[in-house]
DNA sequence: GCATCACATTCGCTTGGACGAATATGTAAA
DNA sequence: TTTACATATTCGTCCAAGCGAATGTGATGC
């Protein structure tokens, strides 16, 4: 599911990052895959709002998603064309340069260093995170 | 007036540019300043609509706008973070590539070159284009 | 089979935002 | 100062989109 990659529009990729909670959720994944449970332990939403908003940046073809037993994980989807995928690096860059951002990612990072993770999380596949600037555990 | 460039959100950002108007309006000041006559004449949009959403993006902190006479020119502004600049020339790059937004610059360009302006546009004055990429007249 | 877990979707409800129409503001010219 | 012109703003309406609550779906384990 979700393979295809239509043709790119500026104004649908726009009104998909309209959103605090779907800027966040795209902050998360810029580090790598993550599965659902995690943004929501994140975030601290609903898990019926998290997947609604990741349900939208799927149809919008910024993220992608695979599944794995019952979990299913998130990543970026670069976009076919050139300027697109600047675009999407571009705003991938402004949002980890945003405090509230570096927080949520700095959450992450800690979550996945963590020995004991929380009980919402357990047995939960843990992200592999391959950030450029690793906050360190 | 619209002088102070208040810390830049990413958010409001993306809220401003989730709308087909504006990233028109946007595309169109690409290539330097235009009067608020030019952005009715090109986009067949009503005045109050276009004005409105001219003064979303100068509260976005995306425009500026400057008084001459009766006309008032709108223009983009470079925002004081290095990567919300990178961005928003990510976006513009993005938007120049669309062919929807390059009919509207050429419209511009058109209008900017003929001898006789329609009649909305009489005494208007004429919006220099500085864009990298000339259209021929 | 049935139960459980992770996640997706649907259903009403409510709110934000875009719109046309009307009106206000600011400038210049007569 | 009256008029005309360019633009801005307000008002009321309507529609899209976000929300919580409930329910549906797909996979695993017993």
């Amino acid at each position: 599911m979700s393979k295809a990659t239509p043709t790119f529009s500026i104004e649908l990729f726009f009104r998909a990052l309209a959103d605090r909670t779907r800027l966040r959720l795209l902050n998360l994944m810029s580090d790598g895959e993550i599965c659902v449970c995690f943004f929501t332990e994140i975030l601290d939403e609903s898990q019926p709002k998290v997947s609604r908003h990741l349900a939208y940046l799927r149809r919008a073809g910024i993220v992608a998603s695979r599944r794995e037993g019952k979990w299913m994980h998130y990543r970026m989807q670069e976009p076919a064309e050139e300027r697109a995928r600047a675009l999407l690096r571009a705003t991938v860059d402004s949002l980890r340069n945003d405090p509230a951002m570096q927080r949520d990612r700095q959450k992450l990072s800690r979550l996945c260093c963590s020995p004991r993770l929380p009980a919402s999380l357990n047995g939960a596949p843990v992200p592999v995170l391959n950030g450029s600037v690793r906050t360190t555990c």
